[in-house]
DNA sequence: TATATTTATTTGGTGTACCAAATTTTTATT
DNA sequence: AATAAAAATTTGGTACACCAAATAAATATA
């Protein structure tokens, strides 16, 4: 009856996409694997047919590699993953940390047009509740707006762009954790008992409070 | 990585709850393959895995039985694509003829907490927006409370119950068709380019327009 | 009752997506 | 270059959900 092979179509092409978007190295069969938590040979296998489908190029040095196709497909896929979140969050009442497992069922519902009414009834929302950006409708990500540390997501590493709170104690506060405009800060956990947050600063761990986390704004790097 | 086998295991069973609420007649293998529209091979291989699972009995004549496990999943799963027929309809502005393919991918998503917040957000409806009454989350069926003709299901047979408009020139018009509370009616075909409705009244066929259906109020027979 | 028809069941196959284990190829290291 | 390590690939399987066609069993009809 109903054919699924999108479903895993688009898991392989959202991973690549954020495998890629990382651009530490080229992606190969094994870190695609990895990603996926698959056998490298059901990958191989996999990754194959989406060649065939022109999803993705198969470099002579073994790297994969989105085609405009397939980063358009995996694009859509992150937007109505990232859309889907909005929606359990702000209607349903979820917490940001309870929606990924859901969002990873509802970004498979197949209709464009469903995702643009919803986006539509969200508000346009330019971000999910994790602070990712969310792709338009024509797969545009708006980049690069500085977002609150608090809204951050777990392992990822932002730029310090701005500090909302300018009074002389918290800079001074800030200062001692070497915490300012132009450093990086790695979001280690977000803490669930007292909403704290682990961050890694110049090689050193440090907790910082809810209020501190709020006070910063940050972009992905 | 996901299984979908709940995914075909929830179609059959709401499949066998509709016949069986129909009970004509004992469901047996073939009603089923051709509801399905299945191969009656593929379906007697599947209901033999629904029996092990102790969801579906197969009697000594051949019938195909829910059991109690069975008819909750199988209304659960009515629940859970009459409840996003109303968010697709009242919160996605679509029309209620166009939701049917998207709450068929929408019933499959799992999770019975957030089916149970989805009728929140709702107000808790009681029908959907074809006029089939919605599951609470026991599985209890609000029954025969009298929805206008305009809302039904094509297909079904309803009880007129009471008429909206009860002018004189609106009652000798129905009385001409012999339509009156406690005659039995079919909706055959809801007509779409002029928004008329085909029912069958005592074995005959009738035109009624969208303005008579829904001053027609009927039950679920 | 014998025959025809319908229904149930068996048999052998398909495509998708997955795996483990063996092998080959590539890359790195000594 | 020789060897060790890592990555890619091949091979032979699995489970799920489906099918067509053949056969068996049950039911209906002449």
């Amino acid at each position: 009856m109903a054919h699924f092979s999108h479903h895993s179509e688009e898991n392989y092409l959202k991973t690549l996409f954020k495998l890629e978007s990382r651009k530490e190295k080229k992606v190969n069969n094994t870190a695609l694997a990895k990603a996926l938590n698959l056998n490298p040979a059901t990958v191989l296998e996999m990754v194959r047919k989406l060649a065939d489908r022109k999803l993705v190029l198969l470099k002579p040095d073994k790297a994969i590699q989105l085609t405009e196709k397939g980063k358009n497909r995996a694009l859509l896929t992150i937007r109505k993953h990232r859309l889907w979140e909005v929606f359990l969050v702000e209607k349903m009442n979820y917490k940001w940390n309870e929606v990924h497992e859901l969002a990873e069922q509802l970004e498979h519902i197949e209709s464009t047009d469903l995702v643009d009414r919803l986006d539509n009834f969200l508000g346009n929302p330019s971000f999910d509740p994790h602070g990712d950006p969310i792709p338009d409708k024509n797969g545009k990500i708006t980049n690069n707006i500085s977002v609150p540390l608090s809204g951050c997501t777990e392992g990822k590493s932002y730029l310090v762009i701005n500090l909302i709170d300018t009074s002389d104690a918290f800079l001074q506060f800030l200062g001692k954790l070497n915490i300012m405009p132009g450093i990086k800060i790695k979001l280690l956990e977000k803490v669930e008992y007292d909403n704290s947050f682990s961050v890694e600063v110049q090689k050193k761990n440090v907790q910082l409070s809810e209020k501190v986390a709020m006070n910063i704004l940050v972009q992905h790097a």
